[in-house]
DNA sequence: CGTCAATATATTGTCTGATAAATCCGATAA
DNA sequence: TTATCGGATTTATCAGACAATATATTGACG
């Protein structure tokens, strides 16, 4: 026997954490938002997973847990797990989105998100203009300023990305906070669409900053429109890059 | 020793199913999101919740891990389960949202969802005004007929409900779907402060009424405002029946 | 007496094996 | 042909063990 089982966690590769279930919930995760069992289809039972991955059975019950709490899936005795219809699933769950974005259908995805910005954060901006606090407010100028003096593309999305959350968190309703995931993941996505262009850099820095002007001076409907003009200039620059790469579906 | 662990799940209300993992995790995701165990708290250990509900550890192992996938708790050898910071929980989620409609602070809760379904809900409809399929169509005139038809307040919000999923559904946007969760949780919230009252039930009748026509003849903007009166009106039902009860923090 | 390193300890992570419960499917009998 | 019963399969749950890890304690050394 000897080495039999010391291979673990090599077949699945490792995410966050060094913990194998993690690993393993990431693994059937991504797949079944990725398509490979669709909606409805039994997936391989406890056991077959546990060979597959070469991980005990515990770990993958485990695994299949954190999915159900997702309503990726259910299970039951007998019959065994099952992809949930995608009506359920949490899709404004971090890690499904995380999920979703990386799957062939990111194009859809990304689209989608977009769309789902328009009705958030010009909402957000306004509400974050009436009710920003001192330090809010701080933290929202902090971090539109680092974009503009970022060095690398990743410094400034990450940048941006705390600008937009900023916003978020100021606007004080609670709920608004777990689609913080939503825009981190859209701009995670939009990193390989984004221009190289000065001009276009700046543009876009000029919007940035239009919405932090207009929450730092309480103008919820100058706010509202300013961030309208910032997704429509992100959408223009998707349209210009991607454009040419029709998707298939409603062409 | 006998009957030593037959009383099992009894400790434990049952709830989803009869399954225990279930009702344990439903029992310690109520008491983190009641307050019981503010965010940073160490939590009771493995063996412990094990003896305390009469479950094996296994079950609680599983229980925790459907929390932890809902960003409710993180755990690391040695230090035990704590919980996490408010502002990382999966709020949007379906069970959390039921906790915190349960927890004492479900007024602070009925009002935040509130203030966010006047951010959703307008553009939803806006949207299912230029997109809705005919057939989406008829869910929403159905649950909107069956609404007017209902013969006891239960049957209503059940009718109501559907309304709203229905528009959801017909916006297009599958992000929205998840949100569901909370129109549900807020119209049964609601539905203590429901007014009785013959000439209030025939206003916000005629209220979801415009809303219906302005999806079927395809007008987006009296939709948007139309969604924006049903939800005045609500919060002034609210405001009336609850006002007398001040709440602490911001009055 | 103070600082640093080794060690003890507590807790989750993981594996293994066994029993219970639920349900589907086929066989058997009316 | 139908209804009932039993077998088989899969998850649900329990139990006990060892591994990994990080804190806390303790001891040695300066």
């Amino acid at each position: 026997m000897a080495t039999k089982s010391r291979s673990i966690g090599r077949e699945v590769p490792r995410i966050g954490g060094t913990f194998v279930h993690f690993s393993v919930a990431n693994e059937i995760g991504q797949r079944i938002v990725r398509g490979d069992y669709p909606p409805g289809t039994i997936l391989p039972n406890e056991a077959e997973w546990s060979e597959m991955f070469g991980v005990g059975r515990s770990v993958v019950r485990e695994a299949i847990k954190m999915l159900m709490a997702k309503n990726l899936l259910a299970s039951r005795p007998k019959i065994g797990s099952w992809v949930e219809p995608r009506e359920r699933w949490n899709l404004l769950d971090r890690e499904v989105l995380t999920w979703y974005a990386a799957s062939p259908e990111r194009h859809t995805f990304l689209k989608t998100v977009q769309e789902f910005r328009y009705i958030i954060e010009p909402e957000a901006a306004a509400l974050a203009s009436q009710r920003r606090s001192e330090s809010q407010m701080e933290a929202i100028s902090k971090a539109c300023f680092e974009m503009g003096t970022a060095r690398t593309l990743s410094e400034r999305t990450a940048a941006d990305t705390r600008f937009h959350l900023a916003i978020l968190r100021a606007a004080g309703n609670e709920l608004l906070l777990p689609l913080g995931a939503l825009i981190d993941s859209a701009l995670e996505g939009l990193f390989v669409f984004v221009t190289r262009e000065v001009n276009d850099i700046r543009h876009a820095q000029d919007l940035h900053e239009d919405i932090e002007k207009s929450i730092r001076l309480q103008r919820p409907d100058a706010a509202r429109k300013a961030v309208r003009r910032l997704l429509a200039n992100t959408d223009a620059i998707i349209a210009r890059q991607g454009g040419g790469r029709p998707e298939r579906g409603s062409g």
